[in-house]
DNA sequence: ATTTGCACTTGCAATATGCAAGCAAAAATA
DNA sequence: TATTTTTGCTTGCATATTGCAAGTGCAAAT
């Protein structure tokens, strides 16, 4: 994996050259929502992505920060991944993304049930969640 | 051009499969707060797009009604997009990514004192921009 | 009549993705 | 203790996407 050069300053470039592909939000997703910890977790998700491809994002989103990498408790053959500070950070863009994909496309009625909560209180949704998430990184 | 199949249900998973990549925003972006709305104008911008990456997203976008492709007043050799309202309902996700390259890059200071004001009161930001864009569309 | 501007398209090389198989270390099982 | 299974990858190869440079066709300006 080679590392990108920015294309330019501007935030939102230098944002998509971190996040900007179809996987690296999945991966984050699924430690958010899913609390999936380890290669063989983000792997079984839905999406299916290729065993080489989860390597790569993987190695992008440790380099950027995004992820850590440690030694699993249960076992030495285990991996165990954990968002950053930085990542939690992004929870905002992904309930909006949430929220923008309600309004435009059909949803999962459970997933529907949870975007309409974060609605009600989108300031409150963000601090409980992010206080969860960092519980984690903490202990 | 081809038609993605859906991932899946996710809604992350959806919006990433149609402005999941590293030009879609770029060019979201360059309707949205440069006010761009050529083909010519595109390819001016900072990030140096290849014409038929810039060809092929344009049409994507199209494909998904995130702009539209209208008659130039000014001349028939021009072509003029148009943002519509799926698009600009993506504007909170822009300003969280923004307010999140703010708190983790370096951000040129014009668009740092953007962002700051966004942050004051985001609502009425967001209210204010999407008023202006919708104008756009409604004349 | 010729040149310029605009919105693309085309050809081709480089890069990224997707799929299937393989592999080493650790853990579980016999 | 020996064998099998689990885990987290890597490798090889086909296909798809991206990037670069050049070219094309139509409209407008000179």
């Amino acid at each position: 994996m080679k590392k990108d050069k920015k294309r330019s300053e501007c935030p939102i470039s230098c944002s998509l050259d971190i996040f900007g592909d179809k996987w690296s939000l999945l991966i984050i997703r699924d430690m958010m929502f899913a609390n999936k910890s380890t290669y063989g977790d983000f792997l079984k998700s839905e999406e299916k992505i290729a065993t080489n491809i989860l390597a790569s994002r993987l190695q992008s989103l440790e380099e950027n920060k995004l992820i850590e990498k440690l030694e699993h408790p249960d076992s030495k053959a285990k991996v165990l991944y954990r968002l950053t500070q930085k990542s939690i950070d992004l929870l905002p863009i992904i309930v909006e993304i949430h929220i923008w994909a309600e309004k435009h496309f059909d949803i999962p009625a459970d997933i529907k049930a949870m975007i309409k909560e974060a609605k009600k209180d989108k300031d409150e949704f963000i601090k409980t969640t992010t206080r969860q998430l960092k519980k984690q990184i903490t202990t």
